[in-house]
DNA sequence: CGAGTGACAGGAC
DNA sequence: TGTCCTGCCACTC
């Protein structure tokens, strides 16, 4: 198992309706300073069926830019139809992060 | 194998 | 959650 198959494992396993942040991801793969490694990791994204990397966002709540999905917007909409609360342009973090105990 | 790079986090101000 | 600076890990050339 190496750190990339935890990322997309971990990544994997956050349920509908919660984000979790890259840091949240980085340290349940066992580093919490792998958050660079973590969006290297979905940057890659092998499996775009099976790794629901719209679930994850920066410790802010949003995500960096327009990139993968179609753009920003896109993401914020998955999120939506997963049940994710928005606050302006970010997730609802303290309703939405997802802590890892809820599976 | 060294240097550069990246979808970040955390602390300080 | 504003901005600036630093640290860290894995991957590519």
């Amino acid at each position: 198992m190496n750190t990339f198959e935890k990322i997309y494992s971990i990544v994997s396993m956050i349920p509908p309706g919660k984000v979790a942040t890259y840091g949240q991801v980085a340290f349940m793969v066992g580093n919490p300073r792998l958050s660079r490694v973590v969006g290297y990791a979905l940057h890659r994204n092998p499996s775009p069926e099976t790794i629901p990397c719209f679930r994850v966002v920066n410790r802010f709540g949003e995500c960096s830019g327009s990139f993968a999905f179609g753009g920003e917007d896109a993401q914020r909409v998955l999120l939506e139809e997963d049940g994710v609360s928005f606050i302006g342009n970010r997730v609802d973090m303290k309703k939405c992060q997802w802590t890892g105990e809820m599976i």
